[in-house]
RNA sequence: GCGUCUGUAGCUCAGUGGAUAGAGCGAUGCCCUCCGGAGGCAUGUGCGGCGGUUCGACUCCGCUCAGACGCUCCA
């Protein structure tokens, strides 16, 4: 169905060329002076110059063809020329049980629906996940949600970095510690273990303790690039450790992630990027794309409307090795061969743009990519402590996203358990799900690109716009809807009935609106604006909560009308935390 | 040095070229306290600065100040 939005701009256009004026000025917005109206148009005084007329006269003229529209309640001509909206009741509870009938509350899937893969910059295999990653796999979910939800295919590939130089680390760090596993016997020719020689935990050490090594020690350096390089080159020995890390750090991350209600279609990763990079190496030679600069094959990719430098993508280093510019570009020839995208989007920090732009550029220059295809870099900020620089630990340290993923779930806890008297089971996981959407609402109220600080007060409070305050509001909802129930009501198959005080016309419009924020999320990639959306629906909910006896209403009409109501809104509130990826208990 | 991004209330953040720039937290004082005491009202402070475009600018453009980040062989 239409949005509201489409609908009423339909009605303006209508009467702006009936009263002789061009449609393109009949553009109806949402009021900004609630105490005026709902809805506005302010075409008027954008045509006042192009009619030379005054912009009251022009929208005295529009507004008298508006006055037998059933949308409106009240069409007003004010001061230079608004002309301000209230809704007709009929038709706004119209429109919200055509809403409560349709599928997926009316909003419509997109004409053309795409293939769309999102790439979340992966975390690196064998390293803990920590705070860095959280943005990535919470904006990410999100976003693929909404796309879904608008009817898109969307495939999500966590994209591992599994095939660096951390490897080589590891691999010699490995070394050093257990010489005598049959991996370093280059002698052998049998079948290695299927057992790992580490556990997760192990290789959570080894990784940093090497890393540190390294920097200090230029020999073990040298070691561990050339385990790098073997391993890279088919290595048999090599290759079975690395089937190892990966078997072993997958299954943890898998763990981590599903803690986060995270999921990933493919577990893809820079290695099986791996075998489609000397095809493309050749193809840039032979087309005369690549040329050589210092001994390193580089793609130009300055372009003459670049105010500033743009350093040419490089492909191989001076030694012949890949690099990180290497394997994005593979990576997307393998995903144009597999599922010949329409677009792909890249949720990673911000601070890698201008790799982004290197690539992307050299994509479409080359070929590598469809003209047509695109490539998206949907940057996010640094997460914050309350000092406002990177979030870390009490001790200064890397903050561990299980670590913080509990402490929350901690804090929820106390609280659950401070407020009324549940079972202990029941509040342990009514505060993981209570938990994650602190933290993700937290996230996810805020623009994507931006820095943000990260409060652990401020994201578990139950009031204000956090994640906890709009799932006590579903909680309530509920809470008022089984009640209807036990005492023999059937909330289903009810009818939204026209309003007849403010507040319940508030909580109305406000439920109307989420057609149209649905449109713009999409459109902008912004899931801050379904935040900012249901924090406004959940405020009016409970205004018209205090001020309404919904089960105590004697009238039985009326009273079927409220519980219409609520349950639509309660609708359109869950389906809106689904799509910012969390969920509401049956009590909190 | 060059470039990108950010700058809105004491703090954390919204804000679609339009009318009187909004929330939350914190502060002060009230009201409600009934289907879940996570509710409502009132008071106070603000668009970093200077210009320009426009009938109209937090929003677009230029300059400037401040902060964060990035600038070929690590990702």
């Amino acid at each position: 169905m239409k949005t509201l939005l489409e609908m009423i701009t339909a009605e303006m256009q209508d009467a702006f060329r009936k009263a002789g004026y061009e449609e393109e000025l009949a553009k109806v917005t949402l009021s900004n002076r609630p105490d005026l109206c709902e809805y506005q148009c302010n075409g008027a005084m954008a045509g006042a110059k192009k009619y030379k007329k005054a912009p009251f006269m022009i929208a005295e003229d529009v507004a008298g063809y508006l006055k037998d529209s059933r949308c409106f309640e009240t069409v007003d001509v004010v001061k230079p020329g608004f002309i301000n909206l209230k809704l007709s009741p009929v038709f706004a509870a119209e429109y919200l049980n055509e809403m409560a009938g349709a599928d997926r509350l009316g909003v419509e899937e997109v004409k053309n629906p795409k293939t769309i893969i999102i790439d979340y910059g992966g975390p690196n295999v064998a390293k803990p996940l920590h705070v860095g990653h959280l943005r990535s796999a919470i904006i990410g979910e999100s976003v693929k949600r909404i796309a879904r939800f608008k009817g898109n295919k969307v495939i999500g590939d966590i994209h591992l970095g599994d095939w660096g130089y951390q490897m080589g680390l590891i691999i010699t760090e490995l070394r050093k510690r257990s010489p005598e596993l049959v991996y370093f016997d280059d002698s052998y020719e049998g079948e290695y273990p299927e057992e790992a020689p580490f556990t997760i935990g192990e290789l959570e050490e080894i990784y940093p303790t090497a890393s540190a090594y390294a920097k200090e020690h230029e020999d073990y350096r040298e070691e561990a690039l050339h385990a790098t390089y073997l391993l890279q080159n088919g290595h048999r020995g090599y290759r079975a450790i690395w089937n190892h890390i990966m078997h072993v750090s997958v299954e943890d991350l898998k763990k981590n992630y599903r803690k986060l209600n995270v999921e990933f279609d493919l577990w893809k990763g820079e290695a099986d990027a791996q075998k489609y990079i000397p095809d493309m190496v050749q193809m840039l030679k032979d087309k005369g794309y690549a040329r050589y600069d210092e001994g390193a094959l580089v793609v130009d990719v300055q372009e003459e409307t670049d105010n500033k430098e743009v350093p040419p993508c490089m492909i191989l280093k001076s030694d012949g090795a890949a690099l990180y510019d290497t394997t994005d570009l593979a990576t997307l020839v393998q995903r144009e061969e597999d599922y010949h995208p329409d677009e792909v989007i890249y949720v990673v920090d911000k601070r890698q743009e201008l790799h982004f732009i290197q690539v992307f550029r050299c994509a479409k220059k080359t070929g590598i990519v469809p003209r047509d295809t695109e490539l998206k870099f949907l940057g996010f900020g640094t997460m914050n402590g309350k000092d406002g620089k990177p979030f870390k630990t009490r001790e200064g340290g890397v903050m561990r996203l299980e670590n913080l993923i509990r402490e929350i779930d901690e804090e929820m806890y106390r609280k659950i358990m401070d407020n009324r008297t549940v079972e202990e089971e029941e509040a342990k996981r009514t505060a993981e799900t209570v938990g994650l959407a602190a933290i993700k609402y937290g996230d996810l109220s805020n623009q994507a690109s931006k820095d943000y600080i990260f409060d652990v007060d401020r994201f578990t409070s139950f009031e204000g716009n956090t994640g906890p305050y709009i799932l006590y509001t579903i909680v309530r909802i509920k809470s008022i809807l089984n009640k209807y129930r036990e005492n023999g009501g059937a909330p289903e198959g009810l009818h939204v009935l026209p309003a007849e005080d403010q507040y319940e016309k508030a909580l109305m419009l406000q439920t109307l609106r989420f057609n149209d924020v649905m449109e713009t999320v999409y459109e902008e990639t912004a899931p801050h604006k379904i935040c900012a959306y249901i924090y406004e629906l959940a405020n009016e909910f409970n205004k018209f909560y205090h001020e309404t006896k919904i089960l105590a209403e004697e009238d039985e009409t009326k009273k079927s009308g409220y519980i219409a109501l609520l349950s639509l809104t309660k609708r359109v509130l869950e389906t809106c935390i689904d799509l910012l990826g969390f969920e509401a208990p049956e009590r909190m």
